[in-house]
DNA sequence: TCGCGCCGGATTGTCAACAATTTGGTCAAC
DNA sequence: GTTGACCAAATTGTTGACAATCCGGCGCGA
């Protein structure tokens, strides 16, 4: 019961690495891919690369052009809070559903989660608290169990983690992001479907609120 | 100025009309997609179905297992549920996006739908209002103008176009439906955002509510 | 009759060669 | 100095061949 008879797809393992190397910001935004090259770098067949690349241009991660292969897709400022946007609708369902669904072992997670993110405040550790973010959200989908959502969320949050950092550098934001989680986490251990709704929906607005300022702040000081 | 100097890249194509294909039920679902028989069907080289299939593989329309090739994917009856639930979500932010931007020719366009959409039912003519419910919402995701919102929402809808006759099909529902897609059409149209998202709930929610319904009528009265 | 292993056809997975296209540079002509 | 034709390198697009794998049926033996 220990090994994995898996269905794992040669192509798709491919995508996922490469999705992950753009999302970490390893492949830059307009960056040349060049078939060949990422073929020999991940060792695979040309073939693999190249319907790598045709699913990520799928997701939008990847532009293609005939004839002249494929870039990582810049998102546009607009592009950029438009996504965040829908994020904030889908993501303000799976805490309802979260808060519908709840049960003990799921309160337990939140509030090691919440437990974690306050040490990390305490201590001024950015990085875990971006940690901590990222396993809240995650530990929400999981309770809402809907596999179409979080499909749809991760590659948006794809498109939106080279962006997040400059919200997470605002002054006092930590503070402030803090209580918005745990005014979620609150709510979906409540099994109060409404407040939690409105709890994430007010975590994503003042999120989106700020990458706007940011992305406004950056436009206005040179780029 | 007439002629299309496309970047038309094959394989996205070939996607399309391999997603009509499936939304339209001319594939079933569990339907075995054997390349080489696709490949002539649709007179490309293997390499195009194959891509093809991955990207639809990426966007959950189909399956694929190691080694047995690519089946159309079956969606549960709760899988269903959930893309109509998260097809709520990010429509009913397109509605106030819509509101927020609506402009002279917009109004005029919905205007249009609307009076099609009376005579579809004075008519009874089931297949015209279809097609406007389809033009309708269409028309909101352009004046929202939100690509990523759009991309998603067409990849949940072609889940859903085969699962939603059944609720077309239900005594009075054209007579209802046309009720609430007139309060969507004047509250984008009157630009009240908030009024706009909540119309949209309210006819997502009893679409939902009815496809529910639906489902579980099936499940009694024998598959 | 009921396993059980094996074989052959069908299908997918892998790969390399070749064709087509773009790109950037050179050079001559004006 | 600029324009434009042309060439060569780099890269993508296309195709076919072959290997690996799965699936069904068949026959053998208990």
């Amino acid at each position: 019961m220990t090994d994995t008879p898996r269905p794992a797809i040669v192509d798709t393992d491919i995508t996922a690495q490469l999705r992950e190397a753009i999302a970490r910001g390893l492949l830059s935004p307009n960056e040349r891919l060049v078939e060949a090259e990422l073929a020999q770098r991940f060792a695979v067949n040309r073939a693999h690369i190249r319907t790598a690349l045709a699913m990520l241009d799928q997701d939008g991660l990847v532009v293609r052009l005939p004839n002249r292969g494929a870039r990582v897709r810049v998102v546009s400022d607009d592009e950029a809070i438009e996504i965040a946007e829908t994020r904030l609708a889908i993501e303000t369902m799976v805490a309802r559903q979260a808060a519908m669904k709840i049960d003990a072992p799921g309160r337990a997670a939140l509030r090691a989660i919440e437990k974690d993110m306050a040490r990390a405040v305490a201590q001024g550790d950015s990085a875990l608290y971006s940690q901590c973010n990222a396993a809240l959200h995650r530990e929400l989908q999981r309770l809402a169990g809907n596999a179409t959502a979080d499909r749809i969320l991760n590659t948006l949050k794809s498109h939106l983690v080279r962006l997040q950092y400059r919200v997470f550098l605002l002054p006092g934001r930590p503070k402030t992001s803090l209580a918005e989680h745990r005014a979620i986490i609150a709510a979906v251990c409540a099994g109060d479907v409404d407040l939690a709704e409105r709890a994430m929906r007010d975590h994503l607005t003042s999120f989106t609120r700020l990458l706007k300022q940011a992305i406004e702040a950056a436009r206005l000081g040179g780029f």
